[in-house]
DNA sequence: TCTGGGGTCCTAGGACCC
DNA sequence: TCTGGGGTCCTAGGACCC
Protein backbone atom coordinates (compact mmCIF):
# COMPACT_ATOMS: atom_id res chain seq x y z
CA UNK A 1 0.00 0.00 0.00
CA UNK A 2 2.11 3.18 -1.23
CA UNK A 3 -0.52 5.54 -2.07
CA UNK A 4 -2.49 8.10 -1.17
CA UNK A 5 -6.22 7.64 0.21
CA UNK A 6 -7.35 10.83 -0.58
CA UNK A 7 -7.60 13.26 -3.84
CA UNK A 8 -4.21 15.36 -2.46
CA UNK A 9 -3.96 16.08 -6.17
CA UNK A 10 -6.01 15.91 -9.16
CA UNK A 11 -5.14 16.00 -12.56
CA UNK A 12 -7.24 15.58 -15.61
CA UNK A 13 -5.84 13.97 -19.08
CA UNK A 14 -7.98 14.28 -22.18
CA UNK A 15 -6.95 12.82 -25.90
CA UNK A 16 -8.68 13.73 -28.41
CA UNK A 17 -9.73 10.14 -30.13
CA UNK A 18 -8.02 9.45 -33.52
CA UNK A 19 -7.91 13.01 -33.61
CA UNK A 20 -7.39 14.20 -37.15
CA UNK A 21 -9.50 11.52 -38.92
CA UNK A 22 -12.59 12.56 -36.05
CA UNK A 23 -12.22 15.81 -37.38
CA UNK A 24 -12.39 15.24 -40.92
CA UNK A 25 -15.38 12.91 -40.00
CA UNK A 26 -16.73 15.61 -38.45
CA UNK A 27 -16.52 18.27 -41.21
CA UNK A 28 -17.57 15.88 -44.15
CA UNK A 29 -20.49 13.67 -43.23
CA UNK A 30 -19.96 11.62 -46.12
CA UNK A 31 -16.62 10.00 -44.22
CA UNK A 32 -19.12 9.20 -41.26
CA UNK A 33 -18.80 5.50 -40.01
CA UNK A 34 -15.94 4.91 -42.77
CA UNK A 35 -12.80 3.50 -42.57
CA UNK A 36 -10.49 6.86 -42.93
CA UNK A 37 -7.00 7.36 -42.72
CA UNK A 38 -5.05 10.86 -42.91
CA UNK A 39 -1.73 11.52 -43.90
CA UNK A 40 -1.44 11.65 -47.58
CA UNK A 41 0.95 14.39 -47.90
CA UNK A 42 3.63 12.51 -45.63
CA UNK A 43 3.46 9.66 -47.40
CA UNK A 44 2.79 7.94 -43.65
CA UNK A 45 -0.69 7.18 -41.65
CA UNK A 46 -0.35 10.06 -39.18
CA UNK A 47 -4.17 9.55 -37.99
CA UNK A 48 -6.71 6.14 -38.07
CA UNK A 49 -10.06 6.52 -38.11
CA UNK A 50 -11.86 3.58 -35.52
CA UNK A 51 -13.36 2.09 -38.80
CA UNK A 52 -9.66 1.84 -40.19
CA UNK A 53 -8.46 0.67 -37.14
CA UNK A 54 -9.60 -2.72 -37.40
CA UNK A 55 -7.98 -3.31 -40.60
CA UNK A 56 -4.84 -3.09 -38.28
CA UNK A 57 -3.69 -0.45 -39.50
CA UNK A 58 -1.01 1.83 -36.86
CA UNK A 59 0.21 4.70 -36.96
CA UNK A 60 3.16 5.56 -39.42
CA UNK A 61 2.26 2.71 -41.98
CA UNK A 62 3.23 3.74 -45.09
CA UNK A 63 0.32 4.86 -47.38
CA UNK A 64 1.16 3.45 -50.42
CA UNK A 65 0.88 0.02 -48.63
CA UNK A 66 -1.93 0.69 -46.80
CA UNK A 67 -3.49 1.67 -50.24
CA UNK A 68 -2.54 -1.87 -51.80
CA UNK A 69 -3.75 -3.92 -49.22
CA UNK A 70 -6.98 -1.93 -48.07
CA UNK A 71 -8.64 0.15 -51.10
CA UNK A 72 -11.37 0.74 -49.43
CA UNK A 73 -10.08 2.77 -46.83
CA UNK A 74 -10.34 6.34 -47.60
CA UNK A 75 -6.56 8.15 -47.75
CA UNK A 76 -6.90 11.86 -46.79
CA UNK A 77 -4.20 14.18 -47.04
CA UNK A 78 -4.08 16.76 -43.75
CA UNK A 79 -6.02 19.87 -43.13
CA UNK A 80 -3.81 21.62 -40.29
CA UNK A 81 -5.63 24.45 -40.29
CA UNK A 82 -8.24 22.95 -39.45
CA UNK A 83 -7.14 20.69 -36.48
CA UNK A 84 -5.59 23.42 -35.35
CA UNK A 85 -8.81 25.27 -34.91
CA UNK A 86 -10.91 22.28 -33.12
CA UNK A 87 -7.59 21.93 -31.06
CA UNK A 88 -7.94 25.34 -30.01
CA UNK A 89 -11.88 25.27 -29.17
CA UNK A 90 -11.24 22.00 -27.21
CA UNK A 91 -9.12 23.34 -25.06
CA UNK A 92 -11.27 26.10 -24.69
CA UNK A 93 -13.74 23.71 -23.27
CA UNK A 94 -11.10 22.65 -20.95
CA UNK A 95 -10.49 25.99 -19.55
CA UNK A 96 -14.15 26.10 -18.36
CA UNK A 97 -13.42 23.80 -15.81
CA UNK A 98 -9.97 24.71 -14.69
CA UNK A 99 -7.89 27.86 -15.13
CA UNK A 100 -4.66 25.78 -14.98
CA UNK A 101 -4.48 23.53 -18.52
CA UNK A 102 -1.55 22.53 -20.21
CA UNK A 103 -1.07 21.94 -24.22
CA UNK A 104 0.68 18.99 -24.15
CA UNK A 105 0.12 18.45 -28.18
CA UNK A 106 -2.11 19.35 -30.61
CA UNK A 107 -4.56 16.77 -29.31
CA UNK A 108 -3.81 16.05 -25.81
CA UNK A 109 -3.88 18.29 -22.96
CA UNK A 110 -4.07 17.92 -18.87
CA UNK A 111 -5.76 20.16 -16.88
CA UNK A 112 -4.71 20.84 -13.15
CA UNK A 113 -8.71 20.19 -11.21
CA UNK A 114 -7.73 20.28 -7.41
CA UNK A 115 -10.13 22.56 -5.31
CA UNK A 116 -12.48 22.94 -8.79
CA UNK A 117 -14.80 20.49 -7.30
CA UNK A 118 -16.66 22.86 -4.56
CA UNK A 119 -16.84 26.25 -7.07
CA UNK A 120 -18.58 24.18 -9.87
CA UNK A 121 -20.21 22.03 -7.49
CA UNK A 122 -19.43 18.82 -9.14
CA UNK A 123 -17.99 15.55 -9.17
CA UNK A 124 -14.32 14.98 -10.60
CA UNK A 125 -16.62 12.00 -12.41
CA UNK A 126 -19.36 15.01 -13.41
CA UNK A 127 -16.58 17.06 -14.72
CA UNK A 128 -14.83 14.72 -17.25
CA UNK A 129 -18.76 13.76 -17.94
CA UNK A 130 -19.47 17.63 -19.06
CA UNK A 131 -16.41 18.32 -20.72
CA UNK A 132 -16.72 15.21 -23.08
CA UNK A 133 -20.70 16.24 -23.96
CA UNK A 134 -19.76 19.93 -24.62
CA UNK A 135 -16.75 18.69 -26.75
CA UNK A 136 -18.96 16.18 -28.67
CA UNK A 137 -21.95 18.75 -28.69
CA UNK A 138 -20.25 21.57 -29.91
CA UNK A 139 -17.35 19.94 -32.47
CA UNK A 140 -18.68 16.55 -33.19
CA UNK A 141 -15.11 14.63 -31.92
CA UNK A 142 -14.60 11.72 -29.38
CA UNK A 143 -12.34 12.16 -26.91
CA UNK A 144 -11.33 10.12 -24.01
CA UNK A 145 -10.98 11.43 -20.25
CA UNK A 146 -8.85 10.28 -17.46
CA UNK A 147 -8.35 11.94 -13.84
CA UNK A 148 -6.06 10.65 -11.07
CA UNK A 149 -3.68 12.22 -8.68
CA UNK A 150 -0.63 12.31 -11.37
CA UNK A 151 -0.59 13.17 -14.95
CA UNK A 152 1.01 9.68 -15.36
CA UNK A 153 -1.72 8.06 -13.56
CA UNK A 154 -4.37 10.49 -15.78
CA UNK A 155 -2.67 9.30 -18.84
CA UNK A 156 -2.87 5.92 -18.44
CA UNK A 157 -6.46 6.74 -17.34
CA UNK A 158 -7.48 8.39 -20.56
CA UNK A 159 -5.86 5.87 -22.62
CA UNK A 160 -7.57 2.68 -20.28
CA UNK A 161 -11.26 3.28 -22.68
CA UNK A 162 -11.21 4.77 -26.04
CA UNK A 163 -12.88 6.18 -27.69
CA UNK A 164 -15.06 8.40 -25.60
CA UNK A 165 -14.28 6.51 -22.35
CA UNK A 166 -13.76 8.31 -19.05
CA UNK A 167 -12.03 6.84 -16.18
CA UNK A 168 -11.05 7.96 -12.33
CA UNK A 169 -8.40 6.05 -10.88
CA UNK A 170 -8.85 7.29 -6.76
CA UNK A 171 -5.62 6.80 -4.34
CA UNK A 172 -7.55 3.50 -3.06
CA UNK A 173 -7.82 2.07 -6.58
CA UNK A 174 -4.16 2.85 -8.24
CA UNK A 175 -2.83 -0.89 -7.43
CA UNK A 176 -6.12 -2.67 -8.45
CA UNK A 177 -5.47 -0.23 -12.04
CA UNK A 178 -2.15 -0.49 -12.43
CA UNK A 179 -2.31 -4.27 -12.55
CA UNK A 180 -3.95 -4.36 -15.72
CA UNK A 181 -1.56 -2.47 -17.22
CA UNK A 182 1.61 -3.46 -19.05
CA UNK A 183 4.63 -1.84 -18.58
CA UNK A 184 4.62 -0.09 -22.13
CA UNK A 185 2.06 1.40 -22.10
CA UNK A 186 3.19 3.46 -19.33
CA UNK A 187 4.43 7.13 -20.67
CA UNK A 188 8.13 7.52 -20.76
CA UNK A 189 8.57 3.62 -21.17
CA UNK A 190 9.64 2.42 -24.18
CA UNK A 191 10.97 -0.57 -25.83
CA UNK A 192 14.17 -0.76 -24.49
CA UNK A 193 12.87 -0.48 -20.92
CA UNK A 194 10.59 -2.82 -21.37
CA UNK A 195 13.12 -5.21 -22.26
CA UNK A 196 15.64 -5.04 -19.97
CA UNK A 197 12.93 -5.04 -17.03
CA UNK A 198 11.71 -8.39 -18.74
CA UNK A 199 14.80 -9.88 -17.59
CA UNK A 200 13.84 -9.37 -14.24
CA UNK A 201 10.70 -10.30 -14.88
CA UNK A 202 9.24 -7.23 -14.16
CA UNK A 203 6.16 -7.10 -16.92
CA UNK A 204 3.25 -4.78 -15.95
CA UNK A 205 2.98 -1.49 -14.32
CA UNK A 206 2.08 -2.30 -10.73
CA UNK A 207 5.24 -4.82 -10.47
CA UNK A 208 7.60 -1.34 -10.97
CA UNK A 209 5.44 0.57 -8.86
CA UNK A 210 6.21 -2.04 -6.15
CA UNK A 211 9.97 -2.08 -6.97
CA UNK A 212 12.02 -0.91 -3.56
CA UNK A 213 13.23 2.82 -3.64
CA UNK A 214 16.63 0.96 -3.59
CA UNK A 215 16.80 0.34 -7.19
CA UNK A 216 17.49 3.70 -8.14
CA UNK A 217 20.80 4.04 -5.66
CA UNK A 218 24.07 3.24 -7.13
CA UNK A 219 25.34 -0.10 -7.02
CA UNK A 220 21.63 -1.71 -7.47
CA UNK A 221 21.35 -4.91 -9.68
CA UNK A 222 18.87 -3.33 -11.54
CA UNK A 223 20.20 -0.07 -13.40
CA UNK A 224 17.17 2.78 -13.51
CA UNK A 225 17.84 5.96 -14.19
CA UNK A 226 16.03 9.50 -12.47
CA UNK A 227 12.87 9.61 -15.48
CA UNK A 228 12.43 6.18 -14.22
CA UNK A 229 12.34 7.26 -10.93
CA UNK A 230 9.80 10.29 -11.67
CA UNK A 231 7.45 7.69 -13.39
CA UNK A 232 7.90 5.06 -10.12
CA UNK A 233 7.21 8.25 -8.10
CA UNK A 234 4.08 9.32 -10.09
CA UNK A 235 2.99 5.72 -10.41
CA UNK A 236 2.63 5.67 -6.39
CA UNK A 237 0.66 8.46 -6.69
CA UNK A 238 3.26 11.32 -5.75
CA UNK A 239 3.09 14.43 -8.44
CA UNK A 240 6.08 14.96 -9.75
CA UNK A 241 5.23 16.55 -13.16
CA UNK A 242 2.91 20.01 -13.05
CA UNK A 243 0.64 20.97 -15.07
CA UNK A 244 2.28 24.00 -16.90
CA UNK A 245 -0.10 26.27 -18.36
CA UNK A 246 2.64 28.21 -20.40
CA UNK A 247 1.76 27.97 -23.89
CA UNK A 248 5.46 26.73 -25.38
CA UNK A 249 6.55 29.01 -28.45
CA UNK A 250 10.72 28.42 -28.02
CA UNK A 251 12.39 25.88 -30.09
CA UNK A 252 15.73 24.60 -28.29
CA UNK A 253 16.20 22.99 -31.75
CA UNK A 254 15.29 23.25 -35.47
CA UNK A 255 15.68 20.25 -38.03
CA UNK A 256 14.94 18.92 -41.10
CA UNK A 257 15.69 16.05 -42.89
CA UNK A 258 14.25 13.89 -45.42
CA UNK A 259 14.67 10.49 -47.05
CA UNK A 260 15.09 9.59 -50.60
CA UNK A 261 14.87 6.64 -52.93
CA UNK A 262 16.29 5.00 -54.42
CA UNK A 263 19.43 5.72 -52.15
CA UNK A 264 22.20 6.75 -53.62
CA UNK A 265 26.24 7.13 -53.66
CA UNK A 266 26.08 9.64 -55.98
CA UNK A 267 28.01 12.90 -54.38
CA UNK A 268 25.76 15.50 -56.25
CA UNK A 269 22.27 14.18 -55.18
CA UNK A 270 23.43 13.84 -51.68
CA UNK A 271 24.75 17.38 -51.83
CA UNK A 272 21.56 18.70 -53.35
CA UNK A 273 19.41 17.01 -50.82
CA UNK A 274 21.67 18.29 -47.54
CA UNK A 275 21.71 21.63 -49.08
CA UNK A 276 18.06 21.67 -49.44
CA UNK A 277 17.22 20.42 -45.86
CA UNK A 278 19.74 23.22 -44.73
CA UNK A 279 17.73 26.21 -46.37
CA UNK A 280 14.34 24.49 -45.17
CA UNK A 281 15.56 24.90 -41.61
CA UNK A 282 16.90 27.76 -42.13
CA UNK A 283 13.13 28.89 -43.21
CA UNK A 284 11.92 28.15 -40.26
CA UNK A 285 14.41 29.33 -38.36
CA UNK A 286 13.74 33.12 -39.82
CA UNK A 287 9.87 32.90 -39.41
CA UNK A 288 10.73 32.56 -35.60
CA UNK A 289 13.08 35.27 -35.69
CA UNK A 290 15.82 32.95 -34.41
CA UNK A 291 19.23 33.34 -35.17
CA UNK A 292 21.92 29.76 -35.52
CA UNK A 293 25.28 29.39 -33.85
CA UNK A 294 25.74 25.83 -34.21
CA UNK A 295 24.85 22.96 -36.48
CA UNK A 296 25.05 19.17 -36.82
CA UNK A 297 24.49 18.00 -40.66
CA UNK A 298 24.19 14.23 -40.90
CA UNK A 299 24.06 11.64 -43.98
CA UNK A 300 21.99 8.22 -42.95
CA UNK A 301 23.04 5.11 -45.07
CA UNK A 302 21.06 2.40 -46.64
CA UNK A 303 21.98 0.46 -43.89
CA UNK A 304 20.33 3.45 -40.73
CA UNK A 305 24.16 4.47 -39.64
CA UNK A 306 24.67 7.95 -39.30
CA UNK A 307 27.60 10.26 -40.00
CA UNK A 308 27.62 13.52 -38.42
CA UNK A 309 29.30 17.04 -38.38
CA UNK A 310 29.06 19.98 -36.65
CA UNK A 311 29.64 23.45 -37.64
CA UNK A 312 29.89 26.21 -35.65
CA UNK A 313 29.37 29.44 -36.66
CA UNK A 314 31.49 32.62 -35.94
CA UNK A 315 28.72 34.75 -36.10
CA UNK A 316 24.42 33.80 -35.42
CA UNK A 317 23.22 33.26 -38.52
CA UNK A 318 20.37 33.37 -40.84
CA UNK A 319 20.94 32.31 -43.97
CA UNK A 320 22.61 29.43 -45.76
CA UNK A 321 24.01 31.48 -48.49
CA UNK A 322 26.66 33.17 -46.17
CA UNK A 323 28.34 30.18 -45.36
CA UNK A 324 27.38 27.27 -47.65
CA UNK A 325 31.35 26.86 -48.49
CA UNK A 326 31.70 25.70 -44.82
CA UNK A 327 28.84 23.43 -45.57
CA UNK A 328 30.18 22.07 -48.81
CA UNK A 329 33.50 21.53 -46.87
CA UNK A 330 31.76 19.53 -43.97
CA UNK A 331 29.87 17.86 -46.75
CA UNK A 332 32.98 16.71 -48.44
CA UNK A 333 34.64 15.40 -45.33
CA UNK A 334 31.63 12.99 -44.33
CA UNK A 335 30.81 11.69 -48.00
CA UNK A 336 32.05 8.53 -48.43
CA UNK A 337 31.32 7.17 -52.21
CA UNK A 338 31.30 3.33 -50.53
CA UNK A 339 27.89 4.03 -48.58
CA UNK A 340 24.94 4.09 -50.27
CA UNK A 341 22.71 6.94 -48.46
CA UNK A 342 18.65 7.49 -48.11
CA UNK A 343 18.51 10.54 -46.24
CA UNK A 344 20.62 13.76 -44.91
CA UNK A 345 19.26 16.39 -42.41
CA UNK A 346 20.37 19.23 -40.50
CA UNK A 347 19.68 19.88 -36.73
CA UNK A 348 20.27 23.71 -35.52
CA UNK A 349 20.97 24.47 -32.08
CA UNK A 350 21.80 27.11 -30.01
CA UNK A 351 19.20 29.29 -30.89
CA UNK A 352 18.48 32.60 -29.86
CA UNK A 353 16.68 35.71 -30.49
CA UNK A 354 18.67 38.41 -30.13
CA UNK A 355 20.16 40.13 -33.01
CA UNK A 356 23.35 41.49 -32.52
CA UNK A 357 24.46 41.06 -35.96
CA UNK A 358 28.19 41.68 -36.40
CA UNK A 359 29.71 41.18 -39.81
CA UNK A 360 33.38 39.67 -39.57
CA UNK A 361 36.26 40.88 -41.67
CA UNK A 362 37.97 37.89 -42.39
CA UNK A 363 36.18 34.79 -42.96
CA UNK A 364 33.90 33.81 -45.53
CA UNK A 365 31.31 35.84 -44.63
CA UNK A 366 32.46 39.03 -45.52
CA UNK A 367 32.75 38.63 -49.20
CA UNK A 368 29.73 38.30 -49.95
CA UNK A 369 27.42 41.30 -49.27
CA UNK A 370 25.35 40.47 -46.01
CA UNK A 371 22.37 42.82 -46.99
CA UNK A 372 22.12 41.97 -50.37
CA UNK A 373 21.88 38.26 -48.88
CA UNK A 374 18.90 39.02 -47.48
CA UNK A 375 17.65 40.99 -49.59
CA UNK A 376 17.66 38.23 -52.12
CA UNK A 377 16.06 35.54 -49.18
CA UNK A 378 13.87 38.31 -48.79
CA UNK A 379 12.70 38.28 -52.45
CA UNK A 380 12.77 34.31 -52.47
CA UNK A 381 10.44 34.19 -49.49
CA UNK A 382 7.99 36.76 -51.20
CA UNK A 383 8.77 34.67 -54.66
CA UNK A 384 8.41 31.42 -54.61
CA UNK A 385 9.60 30.67 -58.09
CA UNK A 386 12.74 32.12 -57.54
CA UNK A 387 15.18 28.85 -56.35
CA UNK A 388 18.95 28.57 -55.69
CA UNK A 389 21.36 26.25 -57.73
CA UNK A 390 21.13 23.15 -55.51
CA UNK A 391 17.37 22.95 -55.18
CA UNK A 392 16.95 23.20 -58.98
CA UNK A 393 19.13 20.37 -59.79
CA UNK A 394 17.68 18.26 -57.29
CA UNK A 395 13.79 19.33 -59.23
CA UNK A 396 15.48 18.70 -62.86
CA UNK A 397 17.28 15.53 -62.12
CA UNK A 398 16.76 13.64 -59.36
CA UNK A 399 13.13 13.35 -59.29
CA UNK A 400 13.04 13.73 -62.83
CA UNK A 401 15.03 10.72 -63.95
CA UNK A 402 14.25 8.78 -60.26
CA UNK A 403 10.45 9.60 -59.96
CA UNK A 404 9.67 9.92 -63.43
CA UNK A 405 5.70 9.56 -62.14
CA UNK A 406 5.25 11.18 -59.31
CA UNK A 407 2.50 13.65 -59.98
CA UNK A 408 1.63 14.84 -56.90
CA UNK A 409 5.21 16.39 -55.90
CA UNK A 410 4.78 19.55 -53.74
CA UNK A 411 6.86 22.19 -54.75
CA UNK A 412 10.10 23.46 -52.91
CA UNK A 413 10.01 26.54 -50.45
CA UNK A 414 6.04 26.42 -50.04
CA UNK A 415 5.56 27.46 -47.01
CA UNK A 416 5.44 24.46 -44.81
CA UNK A 417 2.37 23.29 -42.97
CA UNK A 418 1.73 23.80 -39.64
CA UNK A 419 3.25 20.96 -37.94
CA UNK A 420 2.45 18.91 -34.88
C1' DT B 1 8.19 -3.48 -40.05
C1' DC B 2 12.49 -3.45 -45.20
C1' DT B 3 11.60 0.93 -41.29
C1' DG B 4 8.93 9.08 -41.77
C1' DG B 5 9.67 13.52 -39.44
C1' DG B 6 10.24 16.83 -35.63
C1' DG B 7 11.18 17.38 -31.14
C1' DT B 8 13.12 16.87 -25.75
C1' DC B 9 15.86 15.10 -22.10
C1' DC B 10 19.44 12.25 -19.92
C1' DT B 11 23.94 10.03 -19.31
C1' DA B 12 28.45 7.85 -20.07
C1' DG B 13 32.72 8.94 -21.03
C1' DG B 14 36.41 11.82 -23.00
C1' DA B 15 39.03 16.19 -22.53
C1' DC B 16 41.02 19.16 -19.64
C1' DC B 17 42.50 21.06 -15.25
C1' DC B 18 44.39 21.26 -10.48
C1' DT C 1 55.62 6.96 -16.88
C1' DC C 2 54.55 0.30 -14.68
C1' DT C 3 50.46 7.34 -13.44
C1' DG C 4 46.48 9.21 -7.84
C1' DG C 5 42.28 11.50 -7.18
C1' DG C 6 39.41 14.45 -7.79
C1' DG C 7 36.25 18.31 -10.36
C1' DT C 8 33.95 20.50 -14.49
C1' DC C 9 32.63 20.93 -19.11
C1' DC C 10 31.25 19.10 -23.38
C1' DT C 11 29.61 15.88 -26.84
C1' DA C 12 27.70 11.78 -29.01
C1' DG C 13 24.28 8.90 -28.78
C1' DG C 14 20.40 6.60 -26.65
C1' DA C 15 15.63 6.65 -25.33
C1' DC C 16 11.39 8.43 -25.60
C1' DC C 17 7.31 11.19 -27.22
C1' DC C 18 3.61 12.83 -30.65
Amino acid sequence: MFQPHSWTSAILHLDGNAFFASIMQAVNPRLKGKPVVIGAERGIATAISYEAKVYGIKRGMPMNEIKKLYPEVIVLPGDYELFSLFSKKMFSILRRFSPTVEEYSIDEGFADLCGMRRPLHLTYEQIAQQIQSQVNQELAIPISIGISLTKSLAKLASDFKKPMGITIVSGKNIEKFLAKIPLLEIWGIGQATNRYLAKFNIKDALQFANLPETVFEKGSEIKLNKPHLEIWTELRGLSVYKVNPQAKNQYKSISKTRTFRPATNNPEIVWAELINNVEEAFTKVRRYGYFVKKMVIFLKTQQFRYFSAEINFNQKQQYPLLFRNKVKQTFVKLFKPSFFYRATGCVLVELSENNQEQIGLFNEESLIQPQKVKALYQALEQNRKIDFGSSLWLRNHHHAKEQPKSKSRLPRFNIPMLEI
